[in-house]
DNA sequence: AGCACGCCGACT
DNA sequence: GTCGGCGTGCTC
């Protein structure tokens, strides 16, 4: 009987994005299963590939000329059933290929090119005599195997002789995928008995003194095996002296895998794990996540939770019934909040069970937790977005905390939004999705409002505390009255006592960089990226301007490089600039200040934010990234410098941001023992968004951000799928999103949605592309997928070489 | 995606 | 005459 397994390769053109049927041999039976990595040959090369299905047996007989799997890569991770099915799922819902799909289900680096290298072969001594090889390239082949890319270069780029050198044996060629293995450590045991050994110690007592020293130190702690490293640390002795107990062959090296810990060494590690009481509204919500659990559609549940209202321990007492009912979970947080704070509050509670997956482990930190999960020796992963696809079975819970924020969508290939991925994940296993936000997205509202979620709310804060005072401020006025500060009267007032009284204050300024753009007086010229469609912005900190697109730097100027004038003015308003101005108010304040420039180097949020906490600082300033889940009891002020900033984004969710903002930076204060004060500025006093967060009328913001929505037909009472060109010629760039516009127009059922005039992106020109873009709206997925799929298909190659094609079948945003 | 085959211009 | 440009087509 032939056996054979669909492979689908590794290969990202579209031209390949269908599985192939390959024989397995007999010596790979046992190892070639769904899910397992492979190397197969694929035309004249050797490419990875994942195997997703046994090809059906009577299939495989008829089927002649199959090509052999060359190696099975994976002995035990193979990727589970429940994840297969997800990326296929995956590739269908997001348009993307299903190479793009399995990659986002396995860990980074793990699905992707082969590397091929070169040994001597049995032909090597001929080669030597080769005109054009010789033996400098054989030379060099036999100190060290080379890649295909230097023995390449070694032979001068000549792909022949390097194929003539295959066929004839001067070199042979080994493949290997990009395997992560375990790390291992040396770890020295014993190769004699006590007896001998205490003999050997005493003989080499005269000649060999450390070494006698360090196995009398090891046989009093019982010739523990222990790595080479923490021997010579422990006992005193030099690492030499451990080779010199190997040389004589008393001691054995041993490789021993052993677990790259990403909590070790880093942060505060484990908190006490201490489990406070539950107020009344948590217990509530407990039990709702609970009845979930057991009831038999497994509604997910909108946890609903004020700031500061302890949404965290309610995850935590769902994950211990999870546990307790032999299930496991998976707990994902904005890539933001994964601070060590956050992980050691998981690790406090659950301990070793917890795996955490985050975007700065090292590949192994992460192959290490992947199979940790895989192996079921973790029971709950916690991460960021892409924990979503951890390969945790028995899922109980899938806990999204935060929901609303605008990082757990996917901004490449597949462009996925969490929450769908999140409720599918749970669907397969019957588990429980919670929900929790202060300031919950429209579609989790909508959700609840159509009766397929359920929502608990956490009315209070812990503790009792109040909600802080918010007071909104008519910037109008300000100037009217004769203020042409940036802060107004009330908030320097505020600003003075609090400070005064020794608590902290939060300022919050979102916009980066010290002025917006930069604008010639006399001829009106403003400065800009000549690769992306977007003003350039002044950093005072390098005296340059730079395009926050591309990174396009280019040095500050004195005179119009249009007509040569001085007036050149630098406007707007950014955190630089507001620093400046706080340092001049208040000169003995110490200013941390938190946005893209400071922050950019590793680690370098954790230190300002560890400055603010331990008190070092009393203000700290900052765009969006400060206000979100950070907790510093001092905090008695917050401040926001305009809510218009956000107000005014061309987006159809500008209102939904700037709500949820002001929501949530008003929650960093009053978190201690003082009552906490909010003020925000603004030019529109009385926007629905701006007074509903500062009255804190969350059902008045969201029922008239809902009707507008449905007047509108935007999300969530419709999805927008955005399709985008971009070619180095705009006029390549627009005709490509005119055909797909037309396409569209032919191919989608009547009355499926509705294919808006294909135009330029808002963004026109990004990193030298022109983009243009088609806007769809849709009512539902499965009344256009099969015409999005079509057109898709034949879109792939219309701006190659130089451009690209893209597809956001559910657009968060048309910015 | 790669890699080969194939068919036309400027060079040892 | 040959080296080398990139169009086209295929990969179990």
């Amino acid at each position: 009987m032939v056996i054979a397994v669909e492979v689908l390769t590794e290969l990202r053109a579209q031209a390949v994005d269908r599985t192939f049927t390959y024989r397995v041999p007999e010596s790979l039976k046992s190892w070639a299963l769904p899910g397992a990595r492979v190397l197969v040959p694929f035309g004249r090369r050797s490419v990875m590939g994942i195997i997703v299905e046994r090809t059906d047996p009577q299939l495989a007989e008829s089927l002649s000329g199959l090509k052999p799997i060359r190696d099975v890569l994976d002995t035990e991770p193979v990727v589970p059933r429940d994840l297969l099915e997800l990326a296929e799922w995956l590739s269908e819902r997001y348009l993307c290929t299903r190479s793009a799909a399995f990659r986002t289900v396995l860990p980074p680096g793990a699905f992707g090119k082969v590397n091929r290298y070169y040994e001597p072969g049995p032909g090597a001594g001929e080669a030597a005599h080769i005109a054009g090889v010789g033996g400098g390239v054989m030379g060099r082949l036999a100190r060290r195997p080379l890649s295909r890319e230097q023995l390449l270069a070694a032979l001068g780029g000549d792909l022949g002789t390097l194929r003539t050198g295959l066929a004839r044996g001067w070199w042979v060629e080994r493949t290997e995928g990009q395997v992560v293995g375990p790390k291992t450590v040396q770890v020295a045991v014993p190769v004699l008995d006590k007896k001998s050994l205490q003999e050997a110690a005493e003989r080499m007592r005269g000649r060999a003194p450390r070494q006698a020293e360090l196995l009398t130190w090891w046989l009093s702690r019982d010739l523990d095996p222990l790595p080479v490293g923490e021997m010579a640390r422990l006992s005193g002795v030099s690492r030499e002296a451990v080779s010199g107990l190997v040389k004589r062959g008393l001691v054995q090296l041993e490789s021993r895998a052993i677990r790259r810990d990403p909590g070790s060494g880093r942060g505060p590690g484990w908190d006490t794990g201490e489990r406070p009481e539950l107020n009344e509204d948590q217990r509530r919500a407990l039990a709702a996540i609970v009845t979930q659990m057991e009831a038999p559609d497994h509604r997910p549940v909108l946890l609903y939770g004020v700031t500061g209202s302890g949404k965290t321990e309610v995850y935590l007492r769902a994950m211990e019934e999870a546990l307790r009912r032999g299930r496991r979970a998976i707990v994902l947080v904005p890539e933001i909040a994964l601070t060590p704070q956050t992980v050691a509050r998981f690790r406090g509670r659950f301990g070793e069970q917890v795996a955490v997956l985050h975007s700065r482990l090292s590949p192994g930190e992460r192959h290490d937790e992947w199979m940790r999960l895989r192996r079921g020796e973790a029971s709950v992963a916690v991460g960021a977005r892409s924990a979503i696809f951890a390969p945790v079975d028995h899922l109980g819970l899938v806990v999204m905390d935060e929901e609303h924020e605008v990082s757990y969508k996917q901004e490449e290939s597949p462009r996925y939004v969490t929450r769908e991925v999140a409720w599918k994940r749970a669907a397969q296993h019957g588990a429980v999705l919670v929900l929790g936000s202060a300031t919950p997205s429209l579609e989790a509202i909508h959700l609840v409002e159509r009766g397929r979620a359920v929502s608990t709310s956490l009315k209070e804060r812990v503790g009792g505390r109040p909600l802080p005072e918010c007071v909104v401020v008519d910037m109008r006025r300000e100037l009217r009255e004769g203020n042409r500060s940036m802060f107004s009267r009330r908030l320097q007032r505020e600003m003075a006592e609090r400070l005064d009284r020794g608590e902290q204050a939060v300022i919050l300024m979102n916009r980066r960089g010290y002025s917006t753009f930069v604008l010639c007086r006399a001829c009106g010229h403003v400065m800009r990226c000549p690769h992306c469609d977007i003003s350039l912005t002044y950093h005072r900190s390098g005296e340059d301007l730079r395009c926050h697109y591309c990174g396009y730097t280019t040095p500050y100027v004195e005179t119009c490089p249009n007509c040569g004038s001085p007036y050149i003015r630098y406007f707007g308003t950014g955190t630089q600039r507001v620093e400046e101005e706080l340092r001049h108010l208040f000169p003995t304040a110490e200013i941390v200040r938190m946005d893209v420039d400071t922050t950019r180097r590793k680690g370098a949020h954790e230190e300002l934010l560890g400055r603010f906490a331990r008190g070092e600082a009393n203000i700290l300033l900052g765009t969006q990234m400060i206000a979100k889940g950070l907790d510093f009891p001092n905090v008695g002020l917050v401040g926001v410098i305009s809510a218009d900033t956000s107000l005014h984004v061309p987006d159809f969710r500008a209102a939904e941001r700037t709500y949820q903002l002001l929501v949530q930076v008003a929650g960093r204060s009053g978190r201690g023992d003082t009552p906490g004060i909010t003020v925000i500025q603004t030019y529109n006093p009385d926007h629905y968004a701006i007074r509903a967060a500062a009255d804190q009328q969350p059902r008045v913001f969201y029922l008239r951000e809902l009707a507008g929505r449905r007047a509108g037909d935007y999300p969530p009472f419709s999805e927008l799928a955005v399709w985008r060109t971009g070619h180095p010629e705009a006029d390549r760039a627009a005709r490509a999103a005119g055909s797909i516009e037309r396409r569209l127009k032919e191919v989608m059922p009547p009355g499926a949605g509705r294919v808006l005039r294909a135009g330029p992106a808002p963004l026109g020109r990004l990193r030298g592309l022109y983009r243009h873009q088609v806007v769809v709206k849709y009512r539902q997925w499965s009344d256009v997928a099969e015409a999005f799929r079509e057109v898709w298909r034949e879109s792939a190659g219309l701006c190659d070489p130089e451009g690209s094609v893209s597809v956001d079948v559910a657009a968060q945003m048309l910015l």
